[in-house]
DNA sequence: TTGGCAACAATGGAACCG
DNA sequence: CGGTTCCATTGTTGCCAA
């Protein structure tokens, strides 16, 4: 047990063991599941140990560990506690664990419960040799599961985007503002400002105008698009890390509001690059 | 358009680093 | 000693290249 993992084959673990009564795992299964071995052939064939190790031993450290099905998982708690973790990084990628992933946190509160408490990494281990021994159904039900989990987190984020910390009213039944959800949610989340060639499009645009120049759109692009492919490495970079910097700080923005802190929301969007813009811009 | 690959979701202890 | 990164896992997603 002191050294990683016990639900490895019989080749690999087994073998540090000269003699397999030592591992007190093994030897309690023996004593209360097999009850008739011989213990002298069993320190002296390995051949003989190995049956008894790979066929029962880990099969019945598995099978002690399985979660009852179905699960009690309340999805609003579930979305609850997620959003309670202090350690978020993107707003927009939380509550965005698969099937598995809802799988083993309730597999690990499940052996809580029952005072059993593996390290996580011995628990991710179990948790996979449990789930590929699952039925389809349970695992369908587990990603209908992470699914829903998803959805609500949506819902509640698209809300917090429309209306601020404000609660929705009632009948602000505001046409689709209902089924916004995924697809909305996720372009708002993900643009945040735009990458790095928006941006870059974006301050061309800016320096075009004080140019004088008024540009639409069909005429902006292709000319951004053929200017930023000529832009060397380090601008592009430079693009690059200020469209992460802003994506981080709506991000923070968005947590600000999830948690019902103050917002000073002033939108930070003055970004002051126009050292960055290139110094060779030919206008045809 | 498609297929492959890497990142990423959660998690808590281990390992690592200055 | 404190803070950061790693680990173990599966399924989904987004991006890149052909």
């Amino acid at each position: 047990m002191e050294d990683g993992n016990i639900f490895i084959s019989y080749e690999s673990k087994m073998k540090s063991f000269e003699d397999p009564l030592q591992n007190t795992f093994f030897k309690y299964h023996l004593n209360h599941n097999i009850k008739s071995y011989d213990s002298d052939i069993l320190c002296n064939d390995p051949s003989y140990s190995e049956i008894l190790y790979d066929d029962d031993y880990i099969n019945y450290l598995v099978e002690l560990h399985r979660p009852i099905f179905p699960p009690d998982i309340n999805v609003e708690e579930f979305v609850n506690e997620n959003e309670n973790n202090k350690k978020i990084k993107d707003m927009s990628k939380m509550n965005r664990g698969n099937s598995f992933m809802v799988y083993r946190k309730y597999l690990h509160k499940h052996l809580q419960i029952s005072g059993v408490n593996f390290p996580m990494k011995q628990l991710s281990q179990l948790a996979s040799a449990l789930w590929k021994s699952e039925p389809e159904n349970v695992k369908d039900h587990y990603k209908v599961l992470s699914e829903r989990i998803q959805e609500l987190h949506y819902e509640r984020l698209g809300n917090l985007i429309i209306n601020g910390k404000r609660k929705k009213s009632p009948n602000d039944d505001d046409d689709d503002n209902e089924k916004m959800s995924h697809k909305k949610i996720k372009d708002m989340t993900k643009k945040n400002g735009g990458n790095s060639f928006i941006i870059f499009r974006k301050k061309l645009n800016e320096f075009l105008k004080s140019k004088g120049f008024n540009l639409p759109m069909q005429k902006l692009s292709p000319l951004a698009s053929d200017l930023w492919s000529k832009q060397p490495e380090y601008v592009k970079s430079q693009h690059k890390e200020l469209s992460e910097q802003t994506k981080k700080l709506l991000n923070e923005q968005m947590k600000n509001l999830y948690y019902g802190q103050d917002d000073n929301g002033s939108f930070v969007n003055n970004i002051q690059s126009d050292q960055l813009m290139p110094t060779y811009i030919e206008l045809e």
